[in-house]
DNA sequence: CTCCAGGCATGAG
DNA sequence: CTCATGCATGGA
């Protein structure tokens, strides 16, 4: 890489670079919402470390990011600041593509509410992004998502990237990047299994990573059309309909992708199925048919909606009362 | 204690 | 093709 510096190197390294890494940038950014984006099960690995603000790793960088909402949260702003890693010399056009920041949300979800069901349920500022994630972390993040909790997600996908990934030092304290498929690809099950707390999927994991080790071109799979690297995907361990979907739609931007998940079914259910219970293809078929080149984003907000209002249905005692 | 989680692989019919 | 079952783990 040209035009990059480390942070740490001031000394040497007086330039535009390191000023942009103290001073940051600060980006218009809509009704992007940076919280119900990082909180909406896309991704596990940012950390909150205050009031609508965030750490993570892009790339090389690791990045500090705060939402400004304004008024009503029609006019935002994102001010960023890397405080690990590379400083890349196009920050702007990293956090761009990286939030996907130029594309009309907007305009999207208005032609999204024009189905009257979906738009009894879904919210009316389009504050949701798809990120533009690394493929090779969301196929693993989401095998390891596969019959999980979320908390538990994020803690296996930290000690993994603490066990395997390189190490960044930050103000925060040390970040540590995704593991690279080669690393993943000769660790042991038992510190899979039990070091990370991976459990059975530690089979999942290591086959995947050694089977991209040996194909890793995702420049090349990016290319495909969606239904052809939708078989590639399904045929990685531990990769099956809806964790293809997931990857298809978060680690290859493939909106028109819509995973189905026990939330997803529910929703679809009560807004298009209310009296039987319909079949996974069913339920595709129908987003595609009224959601078409966006059903990935519809799905993004229907899964936020009913995931949150939804949460605490428990099958509540009689006794015990109030709550 | 039981139930469930952004399901998958496998085998039976 | 569809359907049933086991599966590691830990929070509620």
């Amino acid at each position: 890489m040209n035009g990059v510096s480390a942070i740490g190197q001031r000394s040497s390294c007086e330039g535009a670079a390191s000023d942009i890494a103290m001073e940051g940038i600060v980006l218009p950014v809509g009704e992007f919402d940076l919280e119900a984006t990082l909180e909406s099960g896309q991704c596990f690995r940012w950390r909150r470390v205050g009031e609508r603000e965030y750490i993570g790793v892009i790339g090389r960088s690791v990045v500090h990011v705060r939402h400004i909402p304004m008024g009503h949260g029609r006019a935002g702003a994102l001010a960023v600041r890397v405080v690990g890693g590379i400083v890349p010399d196009h920050l702007e056009a990293l956090i761009i593509h990286y939030f996907d920041l130029a594309r009309d949300y907007r305009a999207i979800l208005r032609a999204l509410r024009r189905d009257a069901a979906f738009a009894r349920v879904a919210p009316r500022r389009a504050g949701i992004h798809i990120l533009r994630q690394d493929p090779f972390e969301v196929i693993i993040s989401f095998i390891v998502s596969a019959n999980n909790h979320i908390p538990r997600i994020r803690r296996i996908l930290d000690r993994l990237c603490a066990r395997y990934g390189e190490e960044i030092w930050t103000p925060f304290g040390p970040i540590y990047r995704f593991p690279r498929p080669e690393v993943l690809a000769e660790a042991r099950l038992g510190e899979l299994r039990y070091g990370c707390g991976l459990g059975y999927r530690d089979q999942y994991v290591r086959a995947t990573a050694r089977a991209i080790a040996e194909d890793a071109d995702f420049a090349r799979w990016a290319s495909w059309p969606t239904p052809v690297l939708r078989q590639r995907l399904l045929a990685l361990e531990g990769v099956g309909e809806k964790v293809a979907e997931c990857i298809l739609l978060f680690g290859f931007h493939r909106l028109e992708a819509f995973p189905v998940d026990v939330w997803i079914a529910r929703a679809m259910r009560a807004l298009y199925f209310p009296d039987r219970r319909p079949r996974v293809r069913e339920i595709q078929a129908c987003a595609a048919e009224r959601f078409g080149a966006y059903a990935g984003i519809a799905q993004q907000y229907l899964y936020a909606a009913f995931r949150s209002g939804g949460r605490r249905e428990r099958p509540s005692s009689p006794r015990g009362g109030a709550e």
